[in-house]
DNA sequence: CATGAATGAGGGTTCATTCAT
DNA sequence: GATGAATGAACCCTCATTCAT
């Protein structure tokens, strides 16, 4: 009996290894290649197996991507998860929520930087924008209700747009926070930062 | 004589339509599938002609890529010559002066939607790259020159990189400008200047 | 009627000047890239026309083949033409039987590099071994000729044979005459001489 | 153990057996329609394989004839390995000396009759001719290792040269040898003799 | 007759996917 | 489950040939 439930168990997990092996490699190989210029070879070579095998564990190349889109999103709904917790948001500084908000994504996209690599392209399969849709939509929900709070006067309409203008603002500058220099970044994130404060500022009134 | 001289010459302008028609069609196919997917059979069959045909005009698909981002900056070049010229850059109002650099440029990004489109890819080969660094670098020292007068005690490095942030902010949200549907075109454009304004208020200092 | 006459003549030769060129121009792209990698547009380029006047002239490109292999082949027969006539045949030295017959065809493939270039070829269309048959089949002829006087005993079948060797050996040797820097053409005609001389000699007694 | 050493072996052997079936109908294509236009489809078609499959085992059309190259070397190498051995070289009646050599050559030939139409032609990428040369120049160390013994006086650079010729004359009427049909062979072959004694007969002097 | 743009079949090669082992 | 050879459609590009001007 144990041994029956063992071994399936042991079975699943090894499963469940080996494909997060493969979205491993398959992050390193789009983010070194692209979507478009990377095999299925290439990703399977680099994860040390065999085309077949790969197959066994997704059933296309789309899905592979599909797949590391999903790892992506749920990894980075952990990484700030409770950031916004606080209720007395509306008391704090501005600085700091933005510094809240933007230090653990930015720490988030250093380290993967296959995430942008992979999301940045706009060559990629209409599936895969799908996939890459949950976080976003996420993202902004939460920027949204940090509006109604800090700017509760805006009407909803603007609300809606001017967080739509914020995650832009952010999603455009972290490929350069990314691919700068260690030592630089924070001269960077700094920048990132006083664009979203100019921004954010004056709808505060 | 005259006949002698009008032959070539018409030759030559048919040539001359047929690449531009050639650029027409990549430049749409470019647009809707990515360089990597658009094949340069399907761009000729847009251009109406055979595919060896295009390669009468062009050595390669990246030579009519290169062609197309030729044909785009020359085209910027003229669109926003003469926006920055007025030596009273410094007198004038801040709101104005962006008015001055922003309105052109979104207006080339609307008329000429595959601009944005072929050169966000960044799966393109090494020689494409290069061919947009020109029109990138232009704005780029424009906007640095603006800042120099706008605030002078700003040091250099600093300028440099607030051009920078500028540019990035001004080429991230171009797309969503251009996506935009005719009737709220005008807000985003509003938004975009805001960001613009936000960032660029505290510099002036 | 003598400019109704004229004028086609003109014509006539104009255009038989043209064929000339274009043959000319075939010998040469022919004897540098081979008859595969010859284009009928490199062709017509290195005749100064266009690819549409060459078929005007010539049906394809095996047609060019063609008619150069015929031109050749008139050449060559006048080249050495009476060099076999002198009926003394008999009482001459066999060196000097030699000289007469291989001197000449000698100079026509040093004078005619494409030549042996053109039909050293076994990947030409099965049309073109046919055209450079005739010149062939007259070389074996008079060889069998000279044969017939200089080695009366030998009974026609083994005649025909030897004669076959004899033209073999020159052909074999000829690229290699041709190819060599002028200053050692002539100790490469002695070796060829002396190859033939040693085959010949035996058959005399 | 076993069984783990044997399956890759198995899975070699299939993957050299491939290889060869590839040569084989390599040689075949090749010989029939000259290195141009002989295309990689055909020859896969004719190794009873894709297209794909092809360029599983060869880089490219190129290798293929490179891998031909080779193999055929190899072939002849072991074809004639030993033949030249005698140190009794001296003492030896010359027609013996010369079956021992071109014996085993034409038998060779015979064996394989697409070597000659491979190597034969002049219109193969320059590294073609690079694989062919080893055997060439190795038939021309060995004539010139006899030419050493037979005809001791003869100074090096012309000895260069006789073997030259020697070779040149074997290599260009083995063609003949090989097409000839069964009953006729000998008879060719005996020629072929006559003609290399016919040279070598002088210079043993 | 000349021109040279136009044609389009076909060549070498790649790669996502399948399947026998 | 794993393997990796096999597949074949599709890609970029060439070139002999045609045809409108």
């Amino acid at each position: 009996m144990t041994v029956e439930e063992t071994r399936p168990r042991r079975r699943q997990a090894r499963g469940e290894r080996r494909m997060s092996e493969i979205l491993d490699a398959a992050a390193e190989v789009f983010a070194d290649l692209g979507y478009e210029k990377a095999t299925t070879n290439a990703i399977a070579a680099a994860a040390g197996i065999s085309p077949g095998s790969l197959y066994q564990f997704f059933r296309s190349k789309e899905a592979v991507a599909q797949a590391l889109a999903d790892r992506f999103t749920a990894q980075m709904r952990g990484a700030h998860g409770e950031a916004f917790a606080p209720a007395d948001l509306a008391a704090v500084d501005l600085d700091e929520v933005i510094d809240r908000v933007v230090d653990p994504l930015v720490a988030f996209n250093v380290a993967n930087p296959g995430f942008k690599a992979l999301f940045a392209r706009p060559d990629m399969p209409a599936g895969l924008a799908a996939a890459a849709a949950p976080i976003q939509s996420a993202l902004l929900g939460r920027v949204e209700a940090i509006l109604a709070v800090r700017a509760p006067d805006l009407p909803p309409p603007d609300r809606a747009r001017s967080a739509r203008v914020l995650v832009q603002i952010f999603q455009a500058m972290t490929p350069v926070v990314v691919a700068a220099p260690e030592e630089e970044r924070e001269a960077e994130v700094r920048e990132l930062k006083k664009v979203l404060r100019g921004y954010l500022a004056p709808l505060e009134d």
